[in-house]
DNA sequence: TTATTAAACGATAATTATTCTCCTTTGTCA
DNA sequence: TGACAAAGGAGAATAATTATCGTTTAATAA
């Protein structure tokens, strides 16, 4: 990332933190800023490990909080959206899932329901690709109703 | 799913172990079924809760042992790519990933780089689709050379 | 600027998901 | 059937994550 853009999204940040509230403390713009420059989609876990460059004494447990922090107010994107536990299925043949971003449920998804999905180009980097795997994610008809209700009880 | 189906699979199941040369426990078999029925891509603690039911003696081990079992033989597929710890991204544009199967590597994939993902038909069940996430699987380009390079050093 | 206070931090205990160890039991194959 | 390796069960060990609690720090008002 150009400093440019790095520049632009700390200040996206800060913005960000001020309207929510949160206090714009060393810890959490040096955890941010981390993030920001690593290509690499990192886990917790690696964060710490670069940040600790910058500030030696930070716990593991801040940057776990601040992460979670951050995911809640939108300031970032869980790329591995079924973490926590290991999902299965048996069904072997190629599909494409819907994933409830409430409850967390999969559902199947056949490939006859979307549109053929393909490069345009060749993949960066020299990667083969093997199998597209699409998640169309959302909200499931269970969470819409319950969610409905709610606000329907609020009124 | 039909019975025929359900009978077809198991008997794919036995010849498998078969070839792999897994011995048919009823362990095994009960909790392949279980998992065959199971429309909603269970977690192994769901398969587990389920297969109790038929051999309470069996252990939370024994499932997860199988499980591992399976998924090397390519009798099962994981549909969480990225369990295990949780991966996260700055990155909040539309965007989409490749995926290294082998070394869990993740990198961007611009929409640009796809064909548009579209649904050719209302999503089923009442879902409300918010976003498409697509993951390419396959190797990287430093997997790749790795293979390669082993590959080469054997023969 | 400084004083006040709630929010955040750091250390560490607790919890959860998963794997490992070790002894016993069960399929497999002669 | 019997022998033996493979698999099962119980529970300990590990890894990832979350919670607790006393201390420090950022925000804000005087």
């Amino acid at each position: 990332m150009e400093p440019r853009e790095l520049d632009r999204r700390m200040e996206l940040f800060r913005q960000r933190c001020r309207e929510k509230g949160l206090a714009l403390t060393h810890q959490r713009q040096v955890i941010y800023e981390a993030l920001s420059k690593m290509e690499h989609h990192p886990s917790p876990e690696a964060i710490y490990e670069v940040v600790r460059k910058q500030i030696p004494s930070i716990s593991l447990g801040t940057v776990y909080k601040n992460l979670k922090t951050f995911l809640d107010t939108g300031l970032l994107r869980e790329v591995s959206v079924h973490h926590g536990t290991v999902r299965l299925e048996a069904n072997m043949s190629p599909h494409h899932h819907l994933v409830c971003t409430q409850c967390k449920a999969i559902m199947d998804l056949e490939p006859e329901d979307l549109e053929p999905v393909r490069l345009k180009r060749k993949p960066p980097k020299g990667f083969r690709v093997e199998r597209f795997s699409v998640e169309a994610l959302g909200i499931c008809a269970a969470c819409l109703a319950k969610s409905e209700k709610a606000r329907r009880s609020k009124s």
